[in-house]
DNA sequence: GATAAAAAGTGATCTTTTGCAGCTTTTAAA
DNA sequence: TTTAAAAGCTGCAAAAGATCACTTTTTATC
């Protein structure tokens, strides 16, 4: 099912993928010729909030989480990016040390893109930094959007919200007609949601027997998405 | 006293001032072309969430909210821009509807520049994209770092951290010597936080017991910003 | 497939936060 | 100065959420 007109899902997504898309080949070729290809394993660090920032990374294949962990330990998930998006590129621009830090959510294959070059690209581009700025703005919107909901929404909400949005996420490295399995840990989901791990076990147990999922292990099928969009307080207006 | 090492006063400031800072003459005078300078009275809405943007306003005086406000009428308030700062830009250069409101909260004075001025003085200036992708890129940290710290602090916290930050607003409008008092209404206190009023008027009871603040009125005049920076979180590590 | 380690699920309890009701203080206007 | 309305404050009860201890299930590795 389509989520148009039930969800705004707009509002909670960054769609970097379009800063680099049909970008002109001299351009690309440019931004590319230093680019190193990595491959990383699930649970890799990225990079880490606070230090300095040396470049950008290119997720050609997987999920990234961007999360801060503050002083007790506790980690937050910021977003999670898909393939085709760019990360730490907000440090570069700001010329300040990463915000937060990455890790991968599964096996990924990433491509790194030296500072120097992103900058000298943005110099001599001129589609680039018109991107990036309707690209941060557009970010602008999705993160204070999510302040309100964490600031404003219950624990159930805000998971009904996550477990749409994680959806769609892994519905893009889904084959047309197979079934829609969200992989991730029930840690992960709550450093997502911002709660505990209990907390989420014990939901995830009310949404299956109200019948809006379904588990495989630590897999989850969202088996009717209209109820999820009601929970989440998104249903009735908007 | 100056909080230099011992509260991260920069996570939680836009500066959007520096972007029209010292911009060049003729750029600066083409911006200004079509300005529209207009006084508003305290609780006066600039513009509303979802409303299509038509320009950005340049705060010559006084203290602005930009808040959103959810399906329950609860609003919360992202962020308090300050005399010299700018707001409205993220949905011009995103090409999207304004993803917030801003309401003045004191007697303001704004000037309004009509969209496609921006558009085109950016067009022609080479130090503005730049700025604005410098600002905007220092942005999504801040707002990451509320992310954050609304998820996993608890609401004493939050208001002391809100406090720190609020005097340090209201000194900008305070001369030298003079006491700084910090004038909002317990509801826009609460509005910040992400709380009720009546959780605001505890902590500030609280808090007054404790020797940190006094109140004259609803003005609140904080008389030990260390103590609040040791209940905020930031006091030991960082 | 067996097995150890990690992750997930559940119950009980404790803490924080909320929301209501009623009261007091402040503010603004007559 | 009086007065009405708005804003602020406080106590209490209920709800939501966090934390701990323990069991069960899953995952990864040999």
């Amino acid at each position: 099912m389509s989520l148009a007109g039930l969800f705004p899902i707009d509002k909670w997504n960054f769609k970097s993928q379009s800063i680099l898309n049909n970008l002109p080949e001299d351009e690309y070729g440019y931004l590319c010729a230093n680019m190193l290809e990595q491959k990383y394993n699930k649970g890799e660090v990225i990079f880490r909030e606070g230090a300095v920032a040396s470049g950008i990374f290119f997720i050609k294949k997987g999920k990234v989480k961007k999360y801060q962990v503050d002083q007790t330990g506790r980690e937050q998930i910021i977003y999670v990016a898909n393939t085709g998006e760019l990360i730490g590129y907000h440090a570069i621009l700001a010329d300040e040390r990463y915000p937060d830090s990455a890790a991968t959510l599964e096996e990924c294959v990433i491509a790194f893109i030296p500072k120097e070059d992103f900058l000298s690209a943005i110099e001599k581009s001129t589609v680039l930094p018109r991107r990036l700025l309707k690209t941060l703005s557009h970010e602008f919107a999705v993160l204070i959007n999510s302040i309100s909901v964490v600031a404003q929404r219950s624990v159930k909400e805000r998971l009904a919200i996550t477990l749409i949005v994680l959806r769609e996420k892994f519905k893009e490295g889904t084959a047309a007609g197979e079934e829609i399995m969200i992989n991730v840990s029930r840690n992960d989901l709550a450093n997502m949601v911002g709660t505990g791990d209990e907390n989420i076990a014990r939901f995830l147990t009310e949404f299956k027997l109200a019948g809006i999922l379904r588990t495989q292990g630590r897999k989850i099928c969202i088996t009717d998405v209209k109820k999820l969009i009601e929970i989440s307080g998104y249903g009735t207006s908007e």
